[in-house]
RNA sequence: UGGGGAGUCGCCAAGUUGGUCAAGGCACCGGAUUUUGAUUCCGGCAUGCGAGGGUUCGAAUCCUUCCUCCCCAGCCA
């Protein structure tokens, strides 16, 4: 008897097929990279992570896991004018974070500055460089348009030994910034805009965080890219999909270079994926700034931004997000996810992990009329309906209980089964109760409901079971309940496509403007006369004080529950105590119940 | 108008050597279970694959014409 798979290796989903994986496929029937699988994750530190990096990380690590293969970290820091260790640092953070490990495997572009330097004299010895004099704006003006070929410049055919002199005096730090560029000699009237002599190298008196001041010159990203891949023997290359058009700059560059013996073959190749656009939020970097600079959040770990740092103190879960990928997919088609997808991903798996609390957001006082005044016993509770083994823990029941406002209607509509004067409820895990009045203030507020319990009802005794009601509300004494700040978020936006002609569209009709998520973006396009802080949800954050019971508070900060019938919560990474617990709402809750 | 991509159910997305192949997920709608109006479970959900024409015994898959959307003219990535 030695067939014991069946039950010790769980089924495991085989992976929906891809055109990524397809190409892998090939190549590893083919035995183009005999076999190996390696990918990168290639960030330029100058921002925060987002959700759509997620999708581009979970990809990359996730492929190459599941190949066998590896995923390199890479810096892609070839602009020291925005980037910065502390960037680095966060995103490191953010990949590990999301369970992904390079092990030694991080670089930098910067690793490969000689390299690329070298690379770039052996292209001017060869012919295929130039340096360039052009102004920025004359370079412009000759690079031709969509439909007309550029012109040639001026500089085109200086000579081999005046473009090395030149470049090494770029170099040496000779030139101002802006003096002269770094071309490739390529094609002036290829339809192709990047073929046109593209700028491999300028000139930038800069400091870079980690070259410190060793160069005067900085190469560009198309020049940059293929060679670190290619030095990474990186096979597969994801990038998004306005990097399509630069792949037979990517396929030159390298083959060239390969053709030179300076680089080892086979060579990587480059595929491009669409971005993850989402309704309801932001992800362009200007507009995150903006959104933090302007104070119109808490910073950048604010649990509404649409970055890593905030998903984690919001309490999205990493598996969360492996699931949000799986079920989105990948292919090579503009598409846009409803938020909800993301927040269905994060209860589903949240209903797996999370222990069951209780917690009252929104006290309203119920008191046991029946019940004496300085009694109180224990009840029961499940930390997991599904899951027996995690056990049980006690609750206190007493005379006084907080109940949830919504729970009770001094006129009750139709459908509603919760507490109303006259109407039985159970007291979940406790007792059957019926509300029996109320208590107002002089301007006729609610203060208190009254109701008598059945002390035969109680939970986990026969006479649990004597009467079936529908109602069954929670609830927390009020003796022994802990007062803790509780943070209720809800989306940044209030429409699906901000700042869009039309906001509201719906995702079958995408206004066409519609602000969707860049990975690799500087300067969003716009602009529709509208913006996308008119949309802004100025009641997104609501900051209430309410209880939870005794085993909520001495939680752990980053501890995650499901406060029951209400939604998932998290203790705060950064303010919850046991002595002041705080807790984030993550997300409430499916709720079929409307009044 | 040049070049590069994409159009399969409300939203994603398999399928592309032409033949019970129109998967799957999410959403939605029924029904069962339920001390969370949650979860779970069962059932339903594209004679149709952007549109028209053609090839073929047979096409989402091949040919053809057309339509729509996205990307590209940084010394950004």
């Amino acid at each position: 008897m030695t067939d014991n798979h069946s039950h010790e290796t769980p089924e495991v989903a085989r992976p929906v097929s891809n055109f990524l994986r397809a190409a892998i496929d090939k190549d590893n029937q083919t035995g183009k990279y005999a076999g190996r699988v390696v990918t990168r994750f290639p960030p330029e530190p100058n921002g925060y992570l987002h959700y759509g990096h997620a999708k581009s990380i979970i990809l990359n690590f996730g492929l190459a896991a599941s190949y066998g293969g590896r995923c390199h970290l890479r810096f892609d820091d070839t602009n020291p004018l925005k980037e910065n260790p502390e960037f680095e640092a966060s995103i490191a953070d953010s990949v590990r974070w999301l369970g992904y490990d390079w092990g030694e495997h991080r670089f930098h572009a910067s690793d490969y500055f000689d390299d690329l330097y070298r690379f770039a004299e052996w292209f001017i010895e060869q012919g295929l460089a130039y340096v360039d004099g052009q102004t920025a704006e004359e370079m412009r003006a000759s690079r031709g348009t969509l439909t007309e070929p550029g012109k040639e410049s001026p500089d085109r055919h200086r000579s081999v030994e005046e473009n090395l002199s030149l470049f090494r005096q770029m170099k040496a730090g000779d030139f101002p910034d802006g003096r002269y560029v770094l071309r490739l000699k390529i094609d002036m009237a290829s339809p192709n805009l990047n073929l046109r002599d593209p700028g491999i190298y300028r000139i930038r008196h800069a400091e870079h965080h980690r070259t410190r001041d060793k160069w005067n010159v900085y190469p560009l990203y198309d020049y940059t890219h293929c060679i670190s891949d290619a030095k990474e023997r990186v096979t597969h290359s994801i990038c998004t999909l306005e990097f399509q058009d630069h792949r037979p700059l990517y396929d030159w560059i390298i083959n060239k270079l390969a053709d030179g013996g300076m680089l080892p073959r086979p060579l990587p190749c480059q595929y491009e994926f669409a971005r993850l656009n989402l309704t309801y939020v932001v992800l362009s970097k200007r507009f995150l700034i903006e959104l933090v600079n302007g104070a119109y959040v808490d910073g950048w770990d604010d649990p509404r931004m649409p970055t890593l740092v905030g998903a984690r103190r919001r309490g999205f879960t990493p598996a969360g997000f492996k699931l949000f990928a799986e079920r989105a997919g990948v292919s090579k088609s503009d598409s846009w996810l409803d938020f909800s997808l993301l927040e269905n991903a994060m209860r589903d798996d949240l209903n797996e992990t999370a222990c069951r609390r209780v917690a009252v957001i929104h006290p309203l006082k119920l008191i046991i009329d029946n019940y004496p005044q300085d009694k109180s016993e224990d009840c029961f509770a499940p930390n997991h309906p599904k899951k027996p083994e995690l056990g049980t823990r006690a609750i206190p029941f007493s005379r006084e209980l907080w109940i949830e406002r919504d729970d009770f209607m001094e006129t009750p509509v139709k459908g509603f089964f919760r507490m109303a004067i006259g109407q039985e409820v159970r007291l979940r895990y406790g007792f059957l109760v019926r509300c029996v009045g109320v208590d107002k203030d002089e301007h006729g507020n609610i203060t208190a409901v009254h109701a008598t319990y059945d002390p035969e009802t109680k939970s986990g005794t026969e006479g649990a079971s004597l009467r079936k009601v529908k109602g069954n509300i929670h609830w927390l004494s009020v003796a022994h309940a802990v007062p803790a700040e509780i943070r209720l978020y809800d989306r940044l936006f209030k429409v699906p496509f901000p700042g869009a002609k039309n906001p509201m569209g719906t995702l079958e009709e995408t206004p066409v403007d519609a602000v969707s998520v860049e990975l690799e973006e500087i300067e969003p396009k716009s602009d529709v006369g509208r913006s996308y802080l008119d949309d802004l949800n100025t009641d997104s954050k609501h900051i209430v004080r309410g209880f939870v019971e005794a085993e909520a508070a001495n939680a752990q900060p980053e501890e995650r529950f499901q406060f029951e019938r209400l939604g998932y919560f998290v203790a705060d990474i950064k303010d919850h105590q046991p002595k002041r617990p705080v807790f984030n709402r993550t997300v409430t809750l499916k709720d079929t119940w409307q009044a």
